[in-house]
DNA sequence: GACTAAGTTTCAAATAATGGAACCAAAGGG
DNA sequence: CCCTTTGGTTCCATTATTTGAAACTTAGTC
């Protein structure tokens, strides 16, 4: 069980290479990625061809680089469609949106980090995959902390471990005994926040949305701007925060078990 | 040479077994997977292992079930981010949509069906199930057959053997005889049409974007009802809609060729 | 308690991955 | 113009991984 990935075989490697290519942002040359890869040329080479073949990855001839491929994004869209709570979440998160006024974020976790896969926007309709896919560290945002309060001691340890812990802002809560306090105090109120901890003056209120189980299904934020409002003011939303987290839940579950099953 | 991929190794397999899962459309158990699948069940449960292991795939241990995993939704937004059209034709599409008052769709070819990348809705929503993300069949809608028509011989007859050719109207084009024709028809005339071809009362007009070296980078439509437009009309901002598929070419050439103009 | 279906593990044989090194093709430079 | 460097591709003997029939373990039924 390593911690990075490249423990299962052929195919671990493959789509470490995939996420290679993933992070780098924009187009990559072979000799680029042979740097940062751990494979020797000829392994790399092989790796890229089975992927570009596979359509994971698009080689553009002229310019001699990879990019992510075409196949990923219809891949995505069945895996957001299917597997995330944001089809099921989106009526109640759009709801919240309305009645708060501001902007509502969904997120769920991914390899210890906050994996955003819905925001509504009060003002403007939601754009898909321009905003839900982007990735942001749990140990800062309020939809993390909100979700690693309410993980098993294994995995916030696994999740600790992953954090880079960067200090954004001078509220950014930058040691692992700092969050581990934080996260206590979150357990006990039920809700979260990010007092600037990520971007300075964007402060929001965040719950864990729990199944019935007690396992973290994801969390959703009701994020402002100091400019606009204040945490006592987000505070004052987090009955609502939580209440709609709680039916975003119950969907979830009657969803996953359907009644004729 | 797989027009189903399984050619290579290890990794295309596994990749084949999340297009299965991708497939299904929901969470899907053991052993429906196995039935539809040609892996022996040792084999089948190993991969399944890995790919959950790697995020790729979610299980579900109260269902007994496997679903589209979130790492897929983050690689989905670098995918649509560095290697679809859809965010440098972004403004155009946004013209071309309050230009018209119609909604436009931006797609791209992916082994041999139309991936629609983006979307961009008029004031007045037209009720239709395209997303980005989603797919659809390339012989009967603008889009697919405005690339169709522009792709090289070779790529052209292997997209036309994965059509399935399914007669969804009476104008739908169901044999590839009846769309080689039209195919020429619409290199003549530089864009092509949807006379109802995919989905009763759902007109289009669409053009090709093509690269300087004459490659087909993707396709733009304009697309109306029956009920408040007509193909007529549509043609009359054929010239529109190539302009805007030259500006989005142009965008996306000096994108990937930042030095050269 | 015996029978069945669904899922998991084992293990030797078969196969595919590995990577050092050779090779090729452009660019660069003396 | 030839020689060198850099970036990319191919070879191939070695090695490690995958493979899948079969055995096994649950969990559920009659």
């Amino acid at each position: 069980m390593g911690s990075d990935g490249h423990s299962d075989g052929t195919v671990g490697k493959a789509l470490d290479v995939l996420d290679m290519v993933a992070g780098h942002g924009r187009p990559v040359r072979f000799s680029d990625l042979l740097d940062r890869s751990p494979y020797p040329k000829a392994t790399l080479y092989r790796f890229l061809q089975t992927l570009t073949n596979q359509g994971m990855l698009a080689y553009d001839a002229d310019l001699g680089t990879y990019a992510l491929g075409v196949r990923l994004v219809r891949l995505a869209h069945a895996a957001w469609a299917q597997s995330s709570l944001a089809p099921i979440a989106r009526p109640f998160i759009s709801d919240l949106a309305t009645l708060t006024g501001e902007t509502v974020h969904l997120a769920q976790m991914d390899q210890g980090q906050v994996l955003y896969v819905d925001k509504r926007n009060a003002a403007r309709p939601v754009e898909m995959f321009s905003q839900a896919g982007k990735v942001g560290p749990a140990y800062c945002t309020g939809v993390g902390k909100a979700m690693l309060a309410f993980m098993s001691e294994a995995e916030v340890d696994s999740a600790i471990a992953r954090q880079s812990f960067h200090r954004f802002g001078h509220q950014t809560l930058d040691t692992p005994e700092k969050l581990r306090a934080e996260l206590a105090a979150i357990r006990v109120r039920g809700h979260a926040f990010d007092r600037e901890e990520h971007e300075p003056g964007i402060i929001c209120c965040a719950a864990p949305i729990l199944a019935r189980n007690g396992r973290v299904l994801g969390a959703l934020s009701v994020t402002s701007t100091t400019a606009r409002s204040s945490l006592a003011a987000l505070e004052a939303e987090a009955d609502r925060i939580k209440a709609c987290a709680a039916q975003i839940a119950s969907a979830a579950e009657s969803w996953r078990f359907p009644e004729q099953g």
